[in-house]
DNA sequence: ATGTAATACTTAGCTTACGAGGCTTTTGCA
DNA sequence: TGCAAAAGCCTCGTAAGCTAAGTATTACAT
């Protein structure tokens, strides 16, 4: 390892963990402004974007698709209970697990929320060709899957 | 905007924002468990690797150089000069500035942590071409400086 | 020279995130 | 059947981040 290449770790711009932090608070920064208007935070578009998808499902469940551990999960699915945008059922089946259901209001955010972060996308995207964008989004779905395997 | 639009806006792995978070919390948590042996958070990192190449910068410059706000960087600056990893000195030429410099147990640091981080790296990076790779900086620092310049 | 603006750091209060460990319910097997 | 293990959720403590508002110092225009 020469000096060289030491620097290059020690320039955070070359760093692909500082440019995922810095993007991270970027995008949602720039999605707060545009949806805190409709009484929504960040932290609870990451969980209507999944639960629009895919209703009904386990806590657990919408924590793995959301992409938290289920200790954060509970903080936020309580958040998005408080603020009637969720309602929690015990599943009858099996009362260890509770299903997440979207409130009629949830539902109706749907359309008005999804172009927000259509304009978020397209504005941070802006000047970049789609197949650079699929390289960046193939990569990172990979550095993820490297960083997080078995091992 | 036609559905099959909207459905890849709402499946998280399509997003750049989603893959950012879930790509800072991996790297973070990855370089974690190496370096916490050493007494150093993921937190403390970030200021150090700064310091190695920019010591005794001013706070509001080295918050900048990290990428946060100086209201988290005065407690991130606390837990360093706790740990004893640095020396907070109020400028004598303009007494509003606080000058950061680095102890000497934080320096010898350097050469035991580097190689941490640049093992994360090529972890996370494994089967990625250079190539691919630069792409993924470029884009990614583009998209930062999209979402975050004035308009 | 003085009052206003800008700069640099701090405080308070909130959000989102984690790990470790605890509780209840279900499952699987001797 | 009965009991240990696993599954699913919750609590607690802590870290790291933000905005908004506050204090102290310096710079500048009049």
């Amino acid at each position: 390892m020469t000096k060289k290449n030491l620097i290059e770790y020690l320039e955070p711009i070359h760093s692909v963990g500082y440019l995922a932090r810095i993007n991270f608070r970027a995008f949602s920064k720039a999605l707060e402004k545009l949806i805190e208007p409709h009484g929504v935070s960040a932290g609870q578009w990451r969980f209507l974007r999944v639960l629009w998808e895919h209703d009904g499902v386990t806590q657990r469940e919408l924590c793995r698709k959301v992409g938290i551990t289920e200790a954060t999960g509970v903080k936020g699915i309580a958040s998005l209970a408080a603020a009637g945008f969720v309602k929690r059922t015990i599943d009858t089946r099996d009362k260890r697990k509770i299903i997440i259901t979207l409130t009629p209001h949830a539902r109706t955010l749907e359309a008005k929320l999804i172009p927000m972060v259509v304009e978020v996308n397209e504005r941070a995207l802006e000047g970049i060709t789609k197949k650079e964008a699929d390289i960046v989004r193939r990569v990172l779905a990979k550095t993820y899957f490297n960083l997080t395997k078995e091992n």
